[in-house]
Order: structure tokens, then sequence, then C-alpha cells
DNA sequence: CTATGTGAATTTATTCACAGCA
DNA sequence: TGCTGTGAATAAATTCACATAG
């Protein structure tokens, strides 16, 4: 395993590939193809080639890669290791959607710790997940969780990045369409939902 | 006006700053510079410069950027000029969370249809929009809906994206995890959210 | 004197093309 | 022969640096 810098965009479809490799190994193939993942992923196979040359070599030529081999090699790249505990601040209609998903599950997430800053949701229980008072985030560093997700109003949310940042949160999932000020050490991946969606008229016709 | 191709990535970040033009627009500034708006989106001052010189000249040097003026030019370039119609289709947790997302109209979006293949669910109404039967998708065209969200289980994804195609849908937001194959002159944008949230450990410490 | 707009330089990412292994 | 891995070539995006306009 070579541990030299993987490119972001690499590091972007990892998580990708990793699904892709799940879906083969359920289905039983033991083998496969950068040109059989591709397709299913949607990426064409000479970048899944150079992808994961960026990391090792892991393939046989004229057969593929081994499924089981190259998932295990693609999680310890990407740290998914063990699983990881994560924490839910703003469990409004967006929050509770996110602590319902089945997704995060796929990687080894799983959402231990909700906030809100809404009196009458505190107490609530949402998933078999109690909802605290947004005013506890101090407690998630004794707790050992260091990743977040961010489901709050814009204008909550640069206050909540700083108080996951004082209790020790070093990931921040951040749904809220707001750019995040936080220190250098603490990595932010957005997911501005209505910012996609309006990119897309560009590439549509007129109407 | 400049027409020449718009590279992607700006056509990312577009959107982003309609969002910082708003804001200053609503605190009153008529004139912003490039350094300010990339303080509050997030993005150096002189990739904004870039991004907007890709498409006209709207700038006066040692003032900056007119609100006003600005924000119609890109909304004219991500032609969002006029109200568009939307269908969601799959009202799950996630799917209905979207329904009451307020951040579409910002953009002047509206999700004026809603579709599900669970019996229980259609004929219900969630956010004013009344769930009609999956089945039905072929109505879209007459109703001149071109943009639709996709919010369904992966192993549905699929057959439901065809049947938007078939309906006469140009653009599709997918925040099913899976790669939708559509035919070139169909646009998706994915949003992947477990995806996103795998890749966040890769940049954090071991723990 | 300030802030834009843009060529040039640089960096990053993608694709090509093929040597070499099973 | 089939598929990987990788240097080389290309393309795309970012950043620099500064001429220029108000």
């Amino acid at each position: 395993m070579r541990y030299r810098r993987i490119p972001d965009e690499t590091v972007r479809r990892l998580p990708l590939y990793l699904r892709g490799l799940a879906y083969f190994a359920q289905r039983g193939e033991s083998r496969v193809s950068s040109s059989s993942l591709a397709e299913f992923v949607g990426v064409n196979g000479c970048k899944i080639r150079k992808d994961i040359s960026h990391f090792g070599v892991f393939g046989t030529p004229g057969v593929g890669y081994d499924v089981a081999n190259l998932t295990r090699q693609v999680r310890k790249i990407l740290k998914l290791t063990s699983a990881r505990k994560a924490a839910l601040v703003g469990v409004g209609n967006l929050g509770s959607a996110l602590l319902a998903y089945p997704g995060f599950a796929t990687y080894g997430f799983d959402i231990v710790a909700a906030f809100d800053s809404d009196r009458r949701k505190i107490g609530r229980t949402v998933n078999k997940v109690r909802i605290e008072d947004s005013a506890a985030l101090g407690t998630l560093r004794r707790r050992r969780i260091n990743l977040a997700i961010i489901a709050v109003p814009a204008g909550a949310a640069q206050d909540i990045a700083e108080g996951l940042v004082r209790a020790g949160v070093k990931g921040i999932l951040n749904f809220s369409p707001c750019y995040l000020n936080v220190p250098r050490n603490v990595k932010v991946v957005a997911i501005d939902i209505a910012t996609e969606l309006a990119r897309l008229p560009y590439y549509m016709p007129a109407g």
C-alpha cells in the first residue's frame, strides 16, 4: 500500500467504488474488472485504474481486481475500517430524514446523538436517538464523537459549527446553505441541495 | 453578455454567488466587491472575477459590481429567470423533507407534483402536494414539467429515470445512491449523501 | 488609489496509448 | 489474448501578476 498523496477527486470517487464493489460482492463475484466496475458506477475504466494505482497495485492483468481485497484496501485508505459515531445537529424535516437515512450504515456510520435548540423537540426520540439541547454540544468530546452533520437554518450554522469545533469535532457534513468558517484542521464537506438543483437549468433547453 | 462556453466548475459556483448577492441586496448594499462576496461565499476573489468574466464584463474597477445587475445576469446565465416547476418521485423520509425544503424557492423552483409507488401514500397530501401513483409519470409531459427530483431506493431509480425521460424530463436531481443511465440530452446532477459523508474520515485524524 | 479583467504561468485532473504480466 | 498500471500528452481549472479603468 502506497502512501503518496491521493488527489481530492480520487478521494471523492473512492466511496463510489466501494458501493460498486459491494454490489459485485453481493452478487457473488469474487473478481471484477475496471470496465465492469466502470459501467456500474458511471466512471470510465481508465480513470478507475488510475485512481486505484494512486495507493497501490492490486489488480491482476488479464483478470481484474479481487473484490474482497480491493474493498479492504479502499476502506483502509478512506479510514472506514472501524465504525464511526456521528452527531446530528438540527432535527427539522431534513435532519429527521437524515436520522432515518439507511445509507450511512453502508459505510459504517452511526448517528448516535442528535441536538436541536427547539424546547419542544428536546427530550423526544427520533429513530431511537434522544434529542438533546444544542447547548450541550460540549459533551461530544468525552463521548468521543468527532464527526457531525449540520442541518440547521443558515443563520444558526456558523455558531453551531463553532460549538462543534470547540467540542473537538474534526469533520462536518454541512447541509445548511452557507459557508462555514472553521480552523484549517477541521474538514467540512458541504451538500447544498438547492444550489445543486439551481445548476440544472443551465444544461436544459430554455423552457 | 458573452456566450462562449462556461466551465462546469464556474456553473457550479454561480448559484453560490446568487446566494451571496441576495444577502448583500437584503442588507441594502447596492454594490459589492469580489473580495467581500468572496468572504461570504468562501471562494477566493480572483476566482469569482474570473468566473464572472466568462460571461461578460459587469464590474466597475475601483468600485465593484452592481448587486442588482450582476444578480440579473447570473440568473440569466443559469436560466433561472422564470419560475420552474419540478416533480418529486419518492415520498419517503427524504422525499418528504425535500417537499418541505424552503431553499428551492430561493431559486424559483416549485415542487408541484409528487409520486410514490406505495398504495398507502398515494392520494395523501404532503405540503399541499397530492401524492400520485408513480405509474402516472407520463402525465408530466402535458403538465410541462421537465425537471424532476428522484428520492427512491437505489433499486428503483433507473426505472424511474427512464419513465421520467419518456415523459420528456430534461433535468434530474438524483438523491438515490446509484448511477443513472440516461440519454445524452438529459442532465443528471447527483447528490449522494452517504458518499459525501464517507470521504470525510480520509481528512480526519485516525480516531 | 482601489478593484476589475485577463493573458500567462502553474497546478490539477483526465485521457491516451501501450508495455508487460497472467 | 485480456486487462492492469503508468508514463506521456492533453485538457481543465486555478492562481498569479499587472495593465487598465474609474
